[in-house]
DNA sequence: GCTAATTATTGACATAAATCAATACCGCAG
DNA sequence: CTGCGGTATTGATTTATGTCAATAATTAGC
C-alpha cells in the first residue's frame, strides 16, 4: 500500500467526506451503494480510504493479503492475473464507479490479480469487515454485492470461452468493441493501454496483435493513429467478433 | 424443466422433509446452509423440489430462464458452456454437497451454462426469492452465498489462466489432478467422463487428449484402463501442470 | 451372442500462432 | 537538435495444435 499521493481533490473529499461514496458511484458499473441510507454511507465513509495513483502505480498486487476492495472515482486501471513465464492476462478494464471486489474477498483475502493504474486515479479502499457489518442493518445491501460478483462470474465465463474458442481475429475484434463500447464510450477514442496490454486482454502475443490491426486498417475496419483507434465498420468487427 | 423422474430416496425425502438441506450439505463443498437456524432450513425444505436425474439428462439449459439454484444431494454433473460451432467449455464437476449457483442468479436469471448429469443424480432446486428473503433474517447466509461467489470467481480466473497460457500436456496433467484431489478423491479413479469430456475440460480436441494421455502412459505417469486412471507420479504430474 | 452404433486410437498432413530477429518510430533528457 | 530507451512494426521461420481419414475397440440393441 505505498505509493499513496494526495492531491486537491483527495482533500476536498477528507474534508466534506460527501464525495466518494455517496457522491461519486452513483452511475457506477455496479452502483453498489444505492441501497444504503444515509447513515450507513456515513458508516462507510468514515471507514475508507481516499487515495490518489499516478499512471502506472500498483493499486493491488497479486499475491499479498489485504482486505480493500477498490471503488474507482476517476481514470481507468487494468486489472489482471500474472501468470507463469512473465505472461500476463488482462480481465477488464476498471474505469469510473467501477466496484472491484472478488480478489481476496471472503475467501482467504489473498489478492488473485493486479490492478495497476492506467492513467492518474483517485480511488477509495473500503475494508471489506466495514461492508460486512452493514450487512446486518440493511440485506438488500449484500443482495447488490452478490448481483456484483455473480455479473463478474458471468462475464469471466464469456471471456474464458472467447479466449479459448475464437481465432485471433475474432479476439481483437472483441477487445476493440469492448474499449469503444464498454471503457470509452466514444469513437474515434484515445487509449493509455500500449499494443503489450491490448495482446495481453487478447490473449495473443503484441507482434500477433499488431498484425491484426493491420489487416483490419486495410480491410477499413478501423483507423489507427497512434493510440487513437477509430472504429469504422462495427458490423463487420460483429461478425469477425462471431467468428468468420 | 422435463424428465423429472421420482425414485425412492426423493420419495423418503419427501415424507421426512429432512434429508436434502439439513442432512445433505454438511460436508459439502460450500456448506453453505450451516449457518441456518432450524426454522429457516424449515423453510427452505418446503420451498424446494428434489429430483432426480439420469445419467445423460439435462439438468439447466444454458439460455434458458430459470430462478433455480442446483445443489447437488449424489451423483455427479457436468457443468459446461456451449459456444459456437459446437464447442464447449466443461468449466467444473459438481459432486455430493455442491451448491451451483452463479449462472442467472441476481443477474438477470439467464443460465449461463449447461449442467448436465453424467451419472444418476439426486439433487435439490431452490428457488432464488427463497434464499433472498432468508437474507433478513440472517445476514450470515448471505455472507456464506457471497463466498460460493468469490470462490467460484477465483476459480474461474485461475482456470482462464490455465486453459490461456499452458501447453497440452499441462492442462491434462490440471485435468487428472482436478479429478483425482477434487471429484473423485481416491486414486484409481473410474470415471463416466469420456474422452470427448476429458478434451472439453483441457480445452483441446479428443485427439490431442488421447495423444497426450498416451504419452503420460509411456512415461509412467499414468495407468490408464478404459475409464479407469490411475496417478502414478504426481510429482511429474505436478511439474507438467507448472509447465514444463 | 451378434450386428450396429458409439467411442477411442493412431497416423499423415495443414495451419494458426509463437518465436526470433531486424528495423523503424516516438518521447524525452540533456 | 540530438542521441537514447522504450515501443511499434514488419518479415522469416518454427512449432504446437487442429483437421481429416482410417482403423480398432467398446457398448448397446435385438
Amino acid at each position: 500500500m505505498e505509493n499513496r499521493t494526495t492531491d486537491k481533490a483527495c482533500e476536498d473529499c477528507t474534508k466534506t467526506k460527501n464525495c466518494c461514496v455517496k457522491t461519486c458511484f452513483i452511475e457506477g458499473e455496479a452502483n453498489i451503494f444505492q441501497e444504503l441510507e444515509s447513515k450507513e454511507l456515513e458508516f462507510l465513509i468514515n471507514g475508507k480510504q481516499q487515495i490518489c495513483y499516478k499512471a502506472g502505480e500498483t493499486i493491488i498486487k497479486q499475491n499479498t493479503t489485504s482486505t480493500f476492495v477498490v471503488c474507482m472515482k476517476s481514470g481507468f486501471a487494468k486489472v489482471y492475473v500474472e501468470g507463469e513465464k512473465n505472461k500476463n492476462l488482462v480481465v477488464k478494464i476498471a474505469g469510473n464507479g467501477d466496484f472491484i471486489s472478488g480478489g481476496g474477498l471472503f475467501d482467504g483475502n489473498v489478492q488473485h490479480f493486479t490492478i495497476s493504474a492506467l492513467t492518474d486515479v483517485n480511488c477509495c479502499l473500503i475494508d471489506a469487515s466495514t461492508l460486512t457489518k452493514l450487512f446486518a442493518e440493511n440485506n438488500r445491501f449484500a443482495i447488490d454485492l452478490l448481483r456484483n460478483h455473480a455479473k463478474q462470474n458471468n462475464y469471466l465465463l464469456t471471456k474464458m470461452v472467447n479466449l479459448t474458442q475464437k481465432y485471433m481475429p475474432g479476439r481483437v475484434a472483441d477487445t476493440l468493441l469492448y474499449l469503444r463500447k464498454e471503457i470509452y464510450k466514444q469513437n474515434p477514442f484515445t487509449t493509455t493501454l500500449t499494443r503489450q496490454d491490448l495482446s495481453e486482454m487478447s490473449n495473443m502475443t503484441k507482434e500477433s496483435l499488431v498484425r491484426i490491426l493491420h489487416q483490419f486498417k486495410n480491410s477499413k475496419l478501423i483507423k489507427t493513429q497512434q493510440n487513437t483507434i477509430e472504429i469504422l465498420d462495427e458490423d463487420s468487427l460483429l461478425s469477425i467478433s462471431k467468428n468468420g
